[in-house]
This record gives structure tokens, sequence and C-alpha cells, in this order.
DNA sequence: TTGAAAGCGCTAACAA
DNA sequence: TTGTTAGCGCTTTCAA
């Protein structure tokens, strides 16, 4: 590894200058050839600074940590990580994610990440639930990620549940379906004892988007389950007493209830019932493609803006001093997504600030 | 954050004694008095090093690196990372995991990881598949894990394919099943154009467990399939021509197509055929748990042995120093699994070393 | 048995 | 416009 000594070595200058010239803190102080000389010398000798030296003199370190709870046990959360990694590359930080699901001591993984100087904490859950953000963050720069804060006073990217909801509604409404029913979620919020934060934006999306077109909303199509055997019978009981011929899924777990029930009654998906799935999950997505429509939950995106909000705060910028790209995931793309607009928003001290 | 200085003066000592304290190097060279009074006041502190400043100084950070490619695109691979993590919480290390799915850029994650000052690296797949170390870690200390190195040079740590395989069959051979099929995986390696080393060894258990069961293996009941229709197709094809009791399926990806197979043909599974899988996936273990029984792949297993062998390449002790504990994943554990022992074994330079 | 001092690579105030 | 100097928190000789 070169250091800046060698540089200065090199070009017959002091460290300071060199110092100088590589944070581009060289304009008017030092002479425009000497600052070329030292920039040749650099990428001759290939200089890369050393975050270690840097950031025990300057008290910051451009790392970031992630926190995030089920990444390990929810397929595809992989996606969020990629976001803000990329969104961490641009901005020259580096992600530092720890799990701290089953066994991992939460408060000891924060405790090395601050021993490590991260300037500033992403705090992911999924399927976004109310999340209370732990004690030793408090006073740090910190982002949720498809998580609502309880408080409400810390910052959080979410997925745009209502919107998801609804536009998966319509679809199915366009597709000329009938009898519309949802297969929603039963899992509730440890503490308050209300559904999660997704349930209930998707069942008011879904209700919204049946009024909309004029129908009335009932809820005898409802389904709210968990997982496997109870859930495969309550959807089963459903397809016997409604009859629906279109099922809004809140992710593909459920859609799959369907798909069983579906195949044990003979019915094919895309001629006799319609399906649309929310891809929680997506394995289930992409193996039952392309029968299967769904709504893809923007994950790389929420990722990205929640590393690129957090920055803005870690530096006292902005928001608006930063590009908002249109990112892509670099994940594999469904073969039938319904074509809808990336639902994902910024919501700060408990308004929306950017879509 | 209190520094050794703090220490230092609160006990009336110089930094160098509390150095020589806080790193046990105090035996027969600090008073055992003075060693406590210094223990005291840190734990009183609250006293943590600072990595930054001694790895400034040490050139060593404790940091591993955990590269992987298909962590976001594979779910449960988050598994394997959180065993390396628990392993590396474990000696004291930090892990930072950069994924180079899609649109990262390998080389330029590497590069971050080094600058950061990484002692060694893991290098993970999917699928163990036949894997060349990129140039720029091969003077570094490395691990692969799910992966085989092609120069085998670089240990790895990889799942007993052939012993996954002969138990799933050898189960649905113990459960009465006559005509036992196996749906194995059609994606070859790139340089080779050759099967994925795990179709490779887990047909090769799937053969032998046949024999040794005394039955001859008929490559009639073999269909290796890709993905989506083109796959439905050839298990259906597969069900009509061979009529098989027992399928023995490479991933849970695959145990779907004939879920969706035998539904469609009004066949239960555990009644009129038998289906085992590998739970690659995971997500359709656990939704179609518990009809469908899995063996599991140690993802957590490896990521922590493979960490494990690592820190003992990067402070060059004998791997007997180091305990290998009965880890468990922290993972929720499926309901039905083949109670086999944990298959994975360390391999290097060409030999098993350790199971 | 302990402490003083140098230095890891870098930044920043101050001097020249 | 540039260099000197001090110091971030730690480890490690070397001297006492």
């Amino acid at each position: 590894m070169t250091t800046m000594k060698e540089i200065a070595q090199r070009t017959g200058v002091s460290v300071s200058t060199v110092s100088l010239v590589m944070n581009h803190r060289d304009a008017g102080r030092i002479k425009p050839e000497i600052a070329e000389r030292v920039r040749q010398a650099a990428s001759q000798l290939g200089y890369k600074v050393n975050p270690m030296a840097q950031s025990l003199r300057t008290n910051s370190t451009r790392i970031i940590g992630f926190i995030s709870e089920e990444v390990a046990t929810t397929p595809y959360a992989g996606g969020m990580i990629l976001g803000a990694q990329s969104a961490a590359n641009r901005l020259g930080y580096m992600l530092i994610t720890v799990s701290i699901d089953g066994g991992m001591d939460e408060a000891e993984e924060i405790a090395a990440l601050k021993r490590y100087g991260a300037d500033g904490f992403l705090y992911a859950k999924m399927s976004n639930r109310a999340t209370t953000v732990p004690e030793q963050l408090r006073d740090c720069p910190v982002v949720l990620a498809d998580a609502t804060d309880r408080d409400g006073g810390t910052p959080s990217v979410e997925p745009d549940e209502f919107a998801i909801a609804h536009d998966a509604t319509t679809y199915l409404i366009n597709a000329g379906c009938q009898r519309i029913a949802y297969v929603g979620c039963d899992v509730t919020d440890d503490t308050t004892n209300k559904p999660i934060v997704a349930q209930n934006g998707r069942l008011a999306g879904y209700r919204a988007a049946l009024q909309d077109a004029g129908r009335t909303y009932d809820e005898r199509l409802v389904a709210n389950v968990l997982n496997n055997g109870p859930a495969l019978k309550a959807v089963g009981e459903l397809f016997e007493r409604e009859q629906p011929d279109g099922f809004f899924c809140f992710n593909d777990a459920r859609a799959w209830y369907v798909y069983e029930c579906a195949a044990r009654r003979g019915l094919a998906i895309g001629k006799d019932i319609s399906v649309v799935g929310v891809d929680n999950h997506r394995v289930l997505a992409e193996t039952l493609e392309p029968q299967l429509t769904t709504v893809e939950l923007p994950h790389f995106e929420m990722g990205y803006w929640a590393a690129v909000k957090l920055v803005s705060l870690i530096e006292q910028r902005p928001l608006d001093d930063f590009e908002w790209p249109e990112t892509t995931a670099p994940l594999p793309q469904l073969d039938a997504p319904i074509p809808a607009k990336i639902h994902c928003t910024l919501i700060e001290k408990n308004s929306v600030a950017r879509h």
C-alpha cells in the first residue's frame, strides 16, 4: 500500500501538500502545476487512502451499519442489502451488514458496529412492521427500511402498501374478475396486537380499489391466514364458500395456497381464476412464472434510498444535493409483473417527504 | 469512548502498562496487583479497544471479508452469512459482507475490502460450483464456502453432496418406494460445460443408494431440469412415462414441479407418492411442510466452519486450537427433516481434512 | 516491573 | 503557496 509519504518523497513536496491535493482541497492553495504532479504520482503508484488512518484522525469512518432482523429468514431481503450497498459504494461509504436473526445479540452487534466507528445506521425489517429504534441508536443518524417508526421520530423508507394493493386489485378488476378475494396475513404486532403495517395498508388498498370500481367490499371474500395446514384449510374454505375468480395475495407464500387449492379442484390459473401476488418471497413468483402475476416489492430501491437519506443525515447535507437515479434492481426481472411504477416512500416526521 | 490514556491516568500507571494488561501480556511483567487495578478501571469505564488505532499500528484489522455472488438471489444463503458472522463474533472478528450480484463490480468490491484492511476472505457460492479464486485474492488467506476450487489449492467447506443424496434416497427406499426418480439440476459449469458439483455428487449418491439396496439404476427415472414451463413439462412426462412412487429432488424448486404435477393428477404426497427435497430455497420446504420431507443443507455450519478455518489461516494456528462446537443454525427448524447427521466437509489440498 | 518515546498514515492549525 | 508540527489511540522497543 502506497502512503502519502511516498508520494511526497517522489514529488519532492510535503505530506500536507499531498493530503490537500488528494482531498480536493487544493484550489487556490496549491500551485496547479504541483497539484498535477502529485496527482500523477498518486495514480502511478496506485495510491488509495488508508481509511483506518483517516478515520483515526477525523472521527469519521464512512462506514454504514446495516442491521436487519430477518434477512437470513426472509429470502430476497437480499435485494434491500444490495440496494444499500450500491448506494453506499456510489457515495464512498462501506456497508457493514449484521444480521440479528436467531442467536445473535442485537446490543452486542450494535456495540461492535459502533466500536468500528459506524457513522450511521440502517435498521431494516421485513413486511413493514411498526418498530422501535433500539436505545443505543438514539443518538446516531438512523434510517429505517421497510419498517415504520413507532414514535415517528426516525425517517423511514417504506413500500407504498396502499398503492401496491390498489394496483393489484385494479389489475384483477380490469382482467374481468367478478369476485375478487384477498388472502392476507394474520401476523400481528407484538406490542399493539394489531395487524402489521403492510397488512393494514394492503387491505385498505384492496378495499379502495373495489370501491373505486363501484363495487362493494365484502369481508367474506377476505381470508387472513398464517402458514401451512391451517392456511391451506382456510383458503380451501374460501374457494368452496365464495367461489372467487380472482385472488390478491399478500405474498407468494399465500399465493401458493391458492395454487394448491386450485390444482386440487382442477382449476387453471390464468383461465378459470386469476392470481396476483406480492413477491415478498419471490422464489415462488419465479417458480410459478409466468402464471402468477406479481407486484414487485421495491426492496432494492428501499435499500438504496434509505442509504442515500442516511448519508444526507450523516453529512448534514440537504437531500436535494444527491441524485436520485432511476435505479433498477440487478435482480432477475420477473416475466409478467404488473407494470406499475415503483411504490416507495420516504417518510419523515410522519409526513411523506419524497416519492 | 474511553481510551487507554484515561485508564492510565485514573490508575496512575503508564499507557504501556495498560496496553500490556488489556492484551493479556502482563503475566510476569506487571505486578498482579497493578494489573488488577487496571482491569477494574477498564471495566468501570467500559473500555473497548479502538480497532482503528489498533490496526493502524499492527497492520491487522480482525476484519473478515465475505464475498458472495448469489446471496441476494438465492434465499437462505443468509444462513451461511449468519454462520460466518457467528464464528467471527466468537473469535473476535468483524464480518464485512459484500454481494457481487448483478451490477456490482467484483474487483471494485474486493479492492474496497482490502483497503479496509481485511485480514482474510471467505468466498462463497451457491450449490457448490467449481470456482476460480479471483486474482486479487491469490496472496491472501481465503476459504471457499459451498464451492469447490478448480485448482485445488484453496481450502473449501462444502456440503457432502453424495451423503445428502444417499440419505435421501435410502429414506425413500425404507419408506417402501419401488420406483424412485431423481429430479436433478441441468445447470452446467460455464467453463467445463459439465454439471455443477452438487448435481454430480447427488446423482452419484442417488445411484449408490439404489445399488446398495440391491436395485438397478435406471436413467429413465432421472430428469434433469431447469426452470418453469419446460421443467414442469419434463416432470410431467416423467410421471406419465415411469409412474414413479418416490422422488428425490435436487432442491425445493424442483420439488414444486413434482407437487404441481401430482396435484394435477390427483395424487396425494405422503400417500400415493413420496417426495424428498434438499432445502436450497427452503421457502417451499416451509410452505409445503410437513408434506415435503427435507434434507437440510448445512448453510449455517458451512459459514461457521469456513470462518473458523479462515481464522486459523490468518493467525497461523493449527485448526485443533479451535473448538468446533456443535453449532446449530438459529433458523426455524423444519418439522420433518430427515434425521441425518450434518453433512459438511472441509477440503484442503484435495483431501478431506475434517468432517 | 514499569515508563518514555517513537511511529503506524493521516489531517489541520499555524508558521513561514 | 508550502512546510512544520502536533496528535488521533494504540503497540512496541528500549532504557531505567
